[in-house]
DNA sequence: AACAATAGTTGTATGAATACAACTATTGGC
DNA sequence: GCCAATAGTTGTATTCATACAACTATTGTT
């Protein structure tokens, strides 16, 4: 039996209700962010993760659910693209840490600024309490994840 | 001039929290799907939008972002696995619609319940009148998108 | 010193998504 | 009846994403 037991909690489900609304849109969303920067949407992932601070190579392949030859590559090309830079491990001979050159950070920059993609109806029909109440827990929510 | 404009207003910077909430978080949902329903993601996608009512070969692939002889694929594949059927549009001879079978239903029920990616911790740190208040939005946000 | 575990690289194979050209059948306007 | 537009199909080519095997270099343990 797999039994699906109840962790359908109310969390859960409106957690899922979420993912599938986002994931609706997504396609469309991808489409744009790999046109304006030129680079397979993996690529820009990569960057993402990057973008708080430098990882090694495993946690970069941990972090973007890829594993580490497929992560080598992405590095690779983004390395030869100039948006990133290897550059050995302080404590660790066999690791290197990935870092976001100045390019890269501008990358990241360029897709938030022209990217923007914008709310399906529903979003913008809802009352200003309502937007009131999303904000504030979106804002929880994200606070948590952190 | 591109001419951002500001449409940053709050719907849409909402949304754009609310997307990247999602995205990160979107890592193994996508194979989990494929790996529930033995099939590629994109079927799934179409599978979904036939849900509420059956569509001709063009509405869906304006609905999922694909083109026509895509579209054709998808649905012979479906098709051959028994989880949607072609049948002639009543109106025009050209046009053939696409509907769920029974067992296309079962496949998105058995998703919906055996794929529900546990929510990040904030959301279960929601209080109950949140919890509330996200349902309702929630809601009215999927019953506009359709 | 020997050995298992970790970190990264290279190469290859496979499946998925996407795009395009070229075709048939039907429709509607003229 | 003629012709352009619409609806769908077939086939092909390309790029992406993903997974695996096999290898080198380093580390830490014993």
């Amino acid at each position: 039996m797999t039994a699906p037991a109840q962790r359908s909690n109310e969390a859960d489900q409106l957690w899922q209700m979420m993912v599938g609304l986002v994931w609706e849109t997504r396609g469309e969303w991808r489409r744009k962010v790999s046109e304006v920067t030129g680079l397979p949407f993996s690529r820009t992932r990569v960057l993402r993760r990057l973008f708080d601070a430098p990882m090694t190579l495993t946690q970069l392949a941990e972090a973007t659910g890829s594993d580490a030859p497929a992560t080598t590559v992405a590095v690779n090309d983004l390395e030869t693209r100039g948006l990133v830079e290897r550059y050995p491990h302080p404590e660790n001979k066999r690791a290197k840490l990935v870092s976001l050159t100045g390019a890269g950070k501008q990358m990241i920059d360029l897709v938030r600024r022209t990217v923007r993609d914008d709310a399906p109806p529903g979003v913008h029909d809802l009352s200003k309490t309502d937007l009131a109440h999303l904000r504030r827990i979106l804002e929880r929510i994200d606070r948590a994840a952190r």
